[in-house]
DNA sequence: GCTTGAAATTGAGCGGCGATCAATTTATTT
DNA sequence: AAATAAATTGATCGCCGCTCAATTTCAAGC
């Protein structure tokens, strides 16, 4: 029972990122069942198939819009040119995310390829448009650097966040602690750092 | 042909749990199979039900060792009672443990128990264990502070660090990125963000 | 040494999984 | 109307985690 006119390609494409959010959303990236995608669009596992190349590809698709919604928040954020302000406006908005999402987040980085399995291009690009921002609020104080080092600096707050993010998911954190007291600390001490501090070279060694 | 006395329960446990770690460092958690298992240790699927609950319970016990294991190893680190040179060894011993072990490093936290299932509580103790080293190691640099501020710094950079391991684990370092070089420019910027800060004007010995 | 009960071990089997693909149905083009 | 192309199906494959009745072994009591 073919049914091409009941959706557009994309629109079963969209139809299964969406469904499996849901179940991601619900159960965590363990439920997540190409059988029961296709249930709940509707459709069968072949035509699950013929959308994307296995569970891999529609996971990382998913992940990808998970990293989407996320860009459009932080992208409201409105930068002051005060790094440290701008900052905590951004990781506040980060956080609120990952608190919304939780299950989605985790699945994020969660989910791994295969090790013959180069992460997409695609993909990373969105990953590095998000770190983009960060390195436009901390440009202000690293005005004279190179954009090397502006660039790890930001890779180094985005790493680190993203720790705290990973211990706050899997409940290591500890009683009273939350993901927004450790990140403002992170920042506040960082960009005290980066304002203070003399050359801090960004060595490629080791 | 049962053989109860070829081993001891204890030999067979360790034997199951050597024989994962030896696949997840090879293959990655993803190639961790029961079967596979069970024929490397010369045993079928229903003597590993014997000794593990599920697979699950294996996964949190190999990862158990694992966290043992880099214990062990900053353990070893002496210390000098020179803060920032035991925090040096310290994140080297660290950072080199997780750079040796990455794909069973990177098992600990890849593995997430379902989520009606409590991490045991055996677990978290090593976890804390682990964390407590570090702290140690940190909180002298941070002597002219409250307790409550030592240990919230000494938990914000052991986050960061974490972060970087998770993200070098899972291949998603930069070319030429390495955690190593993270680590250096995240402590030197962090301590020197804790030297300059605007609400502590005490210096310290560094 | 024999019996007996407990523990260890086996492996066929269950249900479910991801993935495949020949066959079928539909829409589009000619 | 026929031919072509695309979408959809679902039976099927091989593998998975896991179960459990049956079997084998060991050790204790006699």
């Amino acid at each position: 029972m073919a049914r091409r006119s009941d959706h557009t390609r994309e629109e079963l494409w969209w139809l299964a990122i969406d469904a499996s959010r849901k179940i991601v959303e619900k159960e965590g990236l363990r439920g997540l069942r190409a059988r029961q995608i296709a249930r709940d669009i509707g459709y069968t596992i072949g035509t699950l198939y013929n959308l994307f190349e296995d569970l891999d590809d529609l996971t990382m698709h998913m992940n990808g819009e998970t990293l989407d919604q996320l860009m459009e928040a932080c992208s409201k954020v409105e930068l002051t040119q005060n790094p440290t302000m701008d900052l905590e406006r951004l990781v506040h908005c980060y956080l609120s995310f990952t608190h919304e999402n939780p299950k989605l987040w985790n699945a994020v980085f969660e989910h791994k390829l295969p090790e013959d399995r180069p992460v997409p291009e695609w993909f990373s690009e969105k990953v590095s448009k998000l770190l983009a921002i960060i390195e436009s609020a901390l440009a202000p104080i690293l005005s004279d650097r190179s954009e090397t080092e502006i660039h790890q600096h930001a890779r180094v707050l985005w790493m680190s966040l993203f720790g705290m993010t990973v211990l706050e998911g899997s409940g290591r954190l500890q009683d009273g602690e939350t993901s927004f007291m450790l990140a403002k600390t992170l920042i506040k001490t960082y960009v005290d750092g980066l304002k203070n501090g003399q050359d801090s070279s960004v060595g490629n060694g080791l």
